[in-house]
DNA sequence: TACGCTCCTTATGAAAACCGTAACATACAT
DNA sequence: ATGTATGTTACGGTTTTCATAAGGAGCGTA
């Protein structure tokens, strides 16, 4: 069966530029203009992914997004959001919404289809999502972006993929030596000690949610946002 | 159902001439002879593309075209530009409106059609629009001129292709070898370096703007508007 | 063909950012 | 209480990038 995308916009152009390559594309395309057109058809004919549009005329596509986040029976969509400038793309992150991927417009039609596909195909099972969230903290893995309470961190390389490394594996301590394997630094000479600096760095960064990532005393470290501050 | 062109110009032959042939295309013609007429009937029919005549006895086309764009409503309108000689290409392109294309008369009506099919066809989302604008950045694709804040810049080749890279794949950091690449150096024997060497003139010709191309250490250069100077 | 021009490339040192280590302080476990 | 593991801090070395200059290839023109 055709997978059923719904696509929110309010200009007339882009959607049938949507409608023109998903449909090429073997999807079932629905529209909507306005936010409360897309709640109401989100709920009714639980598409399995939603195009939304940063910039809506009545309704903002954050207060949209976050209405489907709230209703249980919609919450599970996928949602890639459009922003018009690359000013927006900061508040994406920032705003700890529900997205899965977005795109800065003018995009490529071709980009799309892939993008689309990508969160598809991901699922529920995220391995490589681009957007990784946990709790407050959201990771932009391609552009090796962090933001923390809505607000962006600047992160070294290494810190990034140290990061990037534990949250993946969750709830399951990891060792030194996994750690910097996992990175590719394990062949370089980096005493393990290393990296208890830089997750020292990395908690400050995270600043009151450095608790996030405890240590496993004799094991090495693990992330777990569960704990409170 | 037919598309709504509306043409605007004060010659009544170009009017004649234009209804002829976009008539023949399958278009439905709508004309206006002086702006305010213009603007009056854009507001009210919304065409799918507005053709406008840069030179108009009363109110200048560019003085047309803001209204156009400070109008919501017209705003998604997409613009094509008459000029009537060569000289004032700079001007459609440094007054960063919001013109999607340009014609210089005296012009084809075959190529005409081509350029409103194309442009019609794109919508706003374009992977290869004409005229790309990033801001205060105009990028002409196809007579390779940038202008900043209404400047005319001079770009050599490589600058030009770098820089539209960059911005093709905004918001997205991409490493030396994949610009490269894409530029089409790869094979040659061009150390990434030059990237670097590059980059600088492009951030020296971007003036203000040049913090707009963000270093992603570790992971090559990004082009990225949301910066404020 | 020679000349002059522009543009691409490379070279070099300066500056900045990052990484790793050491030394000491603190917490944990037995 | 003592040894071990980790937290903290500071500093030096290394890598990456910036900035500037100069060599050399390509192109058009005379």
């Amino acid at each position: 069966m055709k997978q059923k995308i719904l696509a929110v916009d309010d200009e007339a152009d882009i959607l049938k530029l949507l409608r023109y390559n998903l449909s090429n594309a073997g999807f079932e395309f629905i529209s909507a203009e306005d936010g409360p057109e897309a709640i109401e058809l989100a709920g009714r004919i639980m598409p399995d992914l939603i195009i939304l549009d940063l910039m809506l005329p009545d309704m903002d596509g954050n207060e949209v997004l976050k209405r489907l986040k709230a209703n249980p029976e919609t919450s599970g969509i996928p949602v890639l959001m459009l922003t018009a400038r690359g000013e927006e793309i900061d508040r994406i992150l920032g705003l700890e919404l529900g997205a899965d991927d977005y795109m800065v417009k003018p995009f490529s039609p071709r980009e799309l289809v892939l993008r689309i596909k990508a969160v598809l195909r991901k699922g529920a099972a995220s391995d490589d999502a681009r957007l990784v969230k946990t709790g407050p903290i959201v990771i932009d893995t391609e552009r090796f972006a962090v933001s923390v309470d809505g607000q962006k961190v600047g992160f070294t390389a290494f810190e990034f993929k140290l990061l990037l490394t534990l949250i993946k594996s969750k709830g399951r301590p990891m060792s030194r030596e996994t750690l910097l394997s996992r990175i590719g630094q394990s062949d370089t000479a980096s005493g393990s000690r290393t990296v208890d600096t830089h997750i020292r760095r990395i908690r400050m960064k995270l600043g009151r949610y450095g608790g996030f990532i405890e240590t496993a005393r004799g094991h090495g470290y693990m992330f777990n946002p569960e704990v409170q501050c």
